[in-house]
DNA sequence: CCAATCATCTCGTTCATCGAGACAATAGCC
DNA sequence: GGCTATTGTCTCGATGAACGAGATGATTGG
């Protein structure tokens, strides 16, 4: 399971075929027991980190009531919340890519399991402030504390040269996935030009 | 029906303060305080790596016009076709944590559309086993190519301590993960033991 | 062969999401 | 000050994904 895409890596991946064909029916060597290029270990890896991770998050939210969408929200939530930003229905909307429809329709839950509350923006008063109560603080913590408890002490016993490594390629790989986002997003360039009519 | 609930809300308004308020836009040049627990910051790559993956993949799967479960199945079934497991609803839908009833639906809209075929397990015929067509191959490999070349390339600069590194970090927190999947699935050790019956 | 079991599928219901549009408040213009 | 365009949120009706319960057909064991 843990390998979708390495044989394909080297069906369609590199473009044009590199050449390194020749000796790859014999893995027999030592140290990276693969063979294939280094990164695509870690990318299972993480892959494997990120399926499991939504199955715990699924399992979490039915176990409290609530669906996977809702727990997504109240992540971006609390995020927000801690990070000091406004939480409004439209932000809420567009990080969790959903209609502004089903947007009131996820906020009317989360408030009525009491997790989040509307504060008309007294600045802007079209916009709705979406407030976090106790209550989902706590949801969340019991969701990720143990998680990031568990982690936390992994990490400890890294030094520094390797949590720096770690930290630059989770950081490259989150610039890749954004990357890539966007680059999906806008497959568009005809787009920009002269509609003039 | 919950219309009335943001005019009261503004009423609701400050109640409690969370004390941050008024200039907090400005928090320096740094972003966030590093001084905490070094893995710490690694959980928040982390989780926005998921996050922004989450959020490709809905919107890959929207434009391929289906939902982001089934490209989640189709991963999990690339998986056990790479794997050479048998891949069948049951197991399918387990992994996915769905609904028997869910599994069908969800097997019949990816047989609709061509990229699994139902097989009837010669062996145990009560059995139906899913067999990948290219298409969801090729489906899967534009889902994940991209984004595979992009953190293979990222990886090519690292030394062998430093992949190892990154390597065991994320083997850790695939255990982690998993294993919090465990604690939740049986939260439940005082049914075994001395109950008191 | 009959009963128990297992894997899958069918039926009817619930509700999350969507598209389109209504409504309220703000910002810019004169 | 009033007017219009824009923005942010919510409402309505429809679609369909997922669920719970149960039916159908195949396997195992006596």
């Amino acid at each position: 399971m843990e390998d979708t895409a390495d044989r394909q890596a080297q069906e369609h991946g590199p473009e044009g075929g590199h050449g390194r064909e020749g000796g790859r029916g014999r893995e027999g060597g030592h140290g990276r027991a693969q063979g294939q290029e280094p990164g695509l270990e870690l990318v299972h890896l993480l892959r494997g980190i990120t399926v499991e991770l939504d199955l715990l998050g699924a399992e979490f939210a039915a176990r409290h009531g609530l669906h996977p969408t809702d727990l997504r929200a109240l992540i971006h939530l609390l995020d927000a919340d801690r990070a000091g930003a406004d939480a409004t229905p439209g932000l809420l909307g567009e990080q969790l890519g959903l209609n502004s429809a089903s947007v009131t329709a996820l906020v009317d839950r989360l408030e009525r399991q009491g997790h989040v509350r509307r504060v008309r923006d007294t600045r802007d008063r079209r916009r709705v402030l979406l407030s976090v109560e106790d209550r989902a603080v706590a949801l969340g913590w019991s969701f990720f504390g143990p998680l990031i408890r568990r982690v936390v002490a992994a990490a400890g016993s890294y030094d520094e040269a390797e949590l720096d490594a770690v930290r630059r390629f989770l950081a490259e790989t989150a610039g890749a996935v954004a990357a890539e986002r966007r680059r999906a997003a806008e497959p568009d360039p005809a787009e920009g030009g002269s509609a003039s009519g």
